[in-house]
DNA sequence: CTCTCTGCAAAGCATTTGCACATTG
DNA sequence: CAATGTGCAAATGCTTTGCAGAGAG
């Protein structure tokens, strides 16, 4: 999902120099999905302590900024960041909030229709699904 | 969008009152579309001066537990508060920020398999399309 | 009277920013 | 050295909460 070609490419062609921290940021991401800022801090500072939050948000800013990166925003909870260049939606768990990926190909159809009607161009789009998760359902 | 008998059906089965202040927020949400909170503040204030920001907040979680009104969240502005019934999505401006209501029914099949492929119940769904609006594609 | 509601102010959380120092080319 | 990056801490924006007094049934 996100080879040092990829990653390189987007760096070389910015005034953005790849240090350390976001070598470390980039490793982050490319381990696993969804994740919050915090949860990047976590792992960035198990090979790295010192790194700060602040650090974390700039360096996810410039990565979204050189199209590394993709955000979610959903409702009562933190931001989640992706290193995935596919794309794909979310299920959001309404109890428990957990987050999962899924994909949903016909969707594309059906966003640029809805966006080509109102002109709006540049277009990219996101489906949530909110609901109960299997777990959650079991729990009762 | 929202008659005065949903309003009641929703207060009456619960045990909350319907005070002025309450009604004066269902006043304001039946007026326009996604609004903030802050914009509802002002609404509200308009015909009754002193009443705080803590108040509407209260107030919408209440109106959305009983389901009379919808909170859409998405990155870079405040939630925005709907008392339509009426399924819909958004039109999202990439650079004024702005919002636009769009239908699209023909999603909730697609949403429906998605959550059935993975166990999720309950479930609702809403579309966001991020792009550039008419209007900020004019002026460059 | 009891329960619910409100305004106010403070707290909470996620995110951004200013600044002085460190690092890199 | 000139530009970019970093940690720290403070600031910001949105939303929630505690509390003491007001209002409703």
């Amino acid at each position: 999902m996100l080879d040092v070609k990829t990653v390189d490419a987007g760096l070389l062609q910015s005034r953005y120099r790849l240090t350390k921290q976001r070598a470390a940021v980039l490793r982050a991401l490319s381990d696993g999905t969804h994740l919050s800022a915090e949860t990047i801090l976590e792992r960035v500072r198990a090979e790295m302590p010192g790194v700060s939050l602040g650090t974390i948000y700039r360096t996810l800013d410039i990565l979204r900024e050189i199209g590394l990166v993709q955000i979610f925003t959903f409702g009562g909870i933190a931001a989640r960041y992706e290193a995935t260049l596919e794309k794909h939606h979310h299920l959001l768990c309404s109890s428990c909030r957990s987050l999962v990926n899924v994909r949903a190909d016909a969707l594309a159809d059906i966003a640029r229709t809805i966006a080509a009607n109102e002109s709006y161009s540049d277009i990219d789009f996101s489906l949530t699904v909110v609901g109960r998760c299997p777990a959650c359902a079991g729990a009762g």
